[in-house]
DNA sequence: CACACCAGTGTTTTT
DNA sequence: CACTGGTGTG
């Protein structure tokens, strides 16, 4: 193992090109699973073993996960043999996602712009939680115009400039005032906050290279090869940072799929692809055209479906791996029976001796997960779930981090007003307002006027002596002094068992665990002083919940988060009309689009097997509705695919027993195209072709739910109208 | 200003 | 159904 591993080594000759790639633009396009990734991994170690300094290159990846995972390949391909668990100080290229480069940029540079390098950035719930305030203060009333319109809005017109919002937004003229308002009283409160948020990490630096072309020259004297994953994706900034460093740099490979472009509601778009050659003169394009992943039965299946996207150009992709099972599709009563079917399915998979994490369970929107989660703790089969729901979004946790995050940066009011509540101490929302007020008017920072409460003198001194001890405080030490010394451990109960335990019991319980937990975590970071402090608190907006590895455990998640994986065998669960496609996401074609696309890069995920399922019944809002079967699974041209929808209940004594009681498997019912027991597509004098989404009822009282393009959806008495049944 | 309770409310997807 | 924010009272 001493030997280093030659870079070319498992690479097919179009990879190879794409690894010895000399100079200029290179994009790299191919489908699912065939190993564009490597060949980004095979070239950086190419590039360092060619002599090329590690931090002359940048690689950007879609989440950290992803950078983490490329650092490890990257470094065990370099460095495999010398000395292992020695890799943290190894000369690595910089691994990470668009936004951790920008706030990188941001904190080198943003001096320039008049951003203070110890900025704060707010997530999702800070940018809520400030919108809500400055509503509030504008006093608009949230029940005509929710927070999360106007956030909608403000980070789009932030993320495509002014003008693109208006064309999108119906609601108006009042709200299109309205919100003009509001987001420029937003982006006055980060700054006066000194934080930015996460459509500021894209933008800010691009302004910086559009407006400092002094920085541009630096960055492109320090980055000579860039490489950028999952092209598809990336959203109008990205895409002008990758052009602004890509014609700088001696060599920019990009590599994407068009077909899994699925973040095209958060500005993702594969457009940069297309015009790839236009925006990189003397740019190559250069595919790959082996999937070396999925076997063939279930690629020719996803294949097909993906082929019903009209916005698409044909590519060829042949599977290396011959053969394999057609994917299932499996037919269950309700959510809960679809559930326990999956365990029983997966425990089966186990008990043949698959891993279980090799095993993958995906769903369309995170609430999917609960029953699953339900069923298989029933089963006694390990599970985790990777994405959203974060530790990082418990109260005690973010009570915690915005204390913390007050103590670097006493002027951020975000953080404040949740310190302030927790413990409470005589300092309500009134008093903030007028603080907050007074420093906008004076323009004063936040801080100095927060000096003038009397209330808060203690809190102030303490804060004042923790500052001046930080420059030697390690992160968990710094963070431990903080929350003690604002009272919120004592607050809390700080655990030690003694005295005064709340009746109230579990709640404070389970704050206590958080923190611990937190505390547990901060030790580990490395460093100390405010420096550390503060990338500490980077990590945790960057990257939530990124630490649990998970082990011998089934993963759980979103097909959005599947993205970039592979697993020998994968769930897709709840394939349902207003669930795949969602009913949020059907309205216009693209739309529906992109929908398949995120069908496509879930079956493209497994190596060996795919189940897809769905239930005939789901609750929403705790009443049970029919459903309708996804038109996707409709698409799989019925000798690609196995329907087994006759007798698939799940022995219901299974979850209960916790071990792998009999699992029988449904009686095959020969492929076939079931024939819709229940319209799917309908025809309404008014509203024109809808998608059917449930149906209610029988014979007379016979009710469809359905969305019409441009109508939404309407809930239609069948007897009260002539509607042609489509389908 | 703090706490308790109740009503209304809402579900995409995430860096 | 589960949550959270608003409301009313001490
Ligand atoms: N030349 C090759 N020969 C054999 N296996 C390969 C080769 N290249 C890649 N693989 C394997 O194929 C699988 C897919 O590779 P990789 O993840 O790089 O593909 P990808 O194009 O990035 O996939 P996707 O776009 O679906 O995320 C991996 O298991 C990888 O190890």
């Amino acid at each position: 193992m001493a030997t280093p591993e030659n870079p070319l080594r498992g690479l097919d000759p179009d990879q190879r090109e794409a690894v010895l790639h000399e100079s200029g633009p290179l994009l790299l396009v191919a489908g699912a699973g065939s190993g564009k990734t490597r060949a980004i991994v095979s070239r950086i170690v190419r590039l360092v073993r060619d002599g090329v300094p590690p931090d002359r290159i940048l690689g950007i990846t879609f989440t950290n996960r992803a950078a983490e995972e490329m650092r490890e390949r990257v470094a065990s391909a370099l460095y495999a043999g010398s000395s292992p668990g020695t890799g943290e100080g190894r000369d690595l290229p910089w691994l990470g996602t668009f936004h951790a480069f920008g706030a990188r940029l941001l904190r080198r540079f943003g001096g320039r712009i008049g951003l203070s390098p110890g900025f704060v950035i707010y997530d999702a719930r800070d940018q809520f939680d400030l919108v809500r305030q400055i509503l509030k203060e504008k006093n608009v009333d949230e029940k005509k115009f929710s927070a999360s319109r106007f956030l909608g809005r403000i980070e789009r017109t932030k993320r495509d400039g002014e003008g693109s919002s208006v064309l999108r937004e119906a609601g108006g003229w009042a709200f299109a005032g309205k919100a003009e308002e509001v987001r420029i009283a937003y982006d006055d409160a980060l700054s006066a906050a000194g934080a930015v948020d996460f459509a500021d990490l894209i933008r800010l630096p691009v302004r910086l290279f559009r407006e400092h072309p002094g920085i541009l020259e630096a960055v492109r004297g320090e980055i000579r090869h860039l490489l950028v994953d999952e092209f598809q994706d990336v959203d109008a900034g990205q895409a002008e940072l990758s052009r602004g460093i890509g014609l700088g740099a001696e060599s920019f490979l990009a590599v994407g799929d068009e077909d899994q472009s699925i973040y095209g509601w958060r500005g993702g778009s594969a457009g940069p692809m297309l015009s790839f050659e236009r925006d990189y003169p003397g740019g190559r394009v250069l595919h790959l055209r082996t999937n070396y992943r999925t076997r063939a039965a279930i690629l020719s299946a996803a294949g097909e479906v993906i082929r019903k996207n009209r916005s698409r150009r044909e590519k060829r992709i042949e599977a290396a791996r011959e053969g394999g099972d057609p994917p299932v599709v499996r037919q269950y009563e309700d959510s809960d029976d679809e559930a326990a079917g999956v365990a029983g399915a997966v425990a089966e998979q186990i008990r043949k001796g698959a891993s279980p994490s090799s095993i993958a369970v995906f769903y369309r929107v995170n609430a999917q997960s609960r029953p699953v989660e339900d069923a298989l703790r029933q089963a006694g089969i390990p599970y985790i779930l990777r994405g959203a729901l974060s530790f990082y979004d418990r109260a005690a946790v973010r009570d915690a981090i915005a204390c913390l995050r007050w103590f670097v940066h006493p002027d951020d009011p975000v953080s404040f007003a949740r310190l302030v509540k927790a413990p409470r101490r005589g300092v309500g929302e009134v008093t903030l307002a007028r603080a907050r007020e007074a420093a906008r008017a004076a323009g004063t920072p936040f801080s100095a006027e927060l000096v003038k409460i009397p209330r808060l003198a203690g809190l102030l001194e303490f804060r004042d002596r923790w500052a001046a001890g930080l420059p030697a405080r390690k992160v968990g030490e710094a963070l431990h002094a903080a929350l003690d010394g604002s009272g919120y451990l004592a607050w809390i109960g700080d655990g030690d068992g003694s005295g005064t335990e709340e009746r109230s019991g579990n709640g404070k319980e389970d704050s206590r665990e958080n923190l611990q937990e937190l505390l547990r975590i901060a030790n580990l970071f490395p460093g100390s002083g405010e420096e550390a402090v503060c990338a500490f608190l980077e990590r945790i907006s960057l990257s939530p919940g990124e630490e649990e590895e998970g082990g011998e455990a089934v993963r759980l998640m979103t097909m959005h988060n599947a993205k970039g994986l592979e697993f020998e065998t994968v769930y897709l669960a709840g394939l349902e009309e207003g669930l795949l496609p969602h009913s949020r996401s059907a309205d216009s074609e693209s739309e529906v689009e992109e929908e398949r696309r995120l069908f496509y890069v879930g079956l493209t995920r497994a190596r060996e097997r795919a189940f897809l399922s769905f239930a005939r019944r789901r609750s929403l809002f705790g009443a049970f509705r029919d459903t309708v079967l996804s038109r996707f699974l409709t698409e799989i041209p019925p000798s690609m695919v196995r329907w087994h929808v006759g007798t698939s209940r799940t022995p219901r004594g299974f979850a209960r027993s916790g071990t792998a009681a009999p699992w029988r498997a449904p009686a095959i019912v020969p492929a076939a195209e079931p024939s819709p027991a229940r319209p799917r597509l309908v025809r309404h004098p008014m509203f024109g072709d809808g998608v059917v989404e449930a149906v209610e009822g029988s014979g007379d009282d016979r009710k469809i739910t359905a969305r019409f393009p441009g109508y939404g959806r309407k809930k239609i008495l069948v007897r009260a109208v002539r509607m042609e049944i489509l389908y």
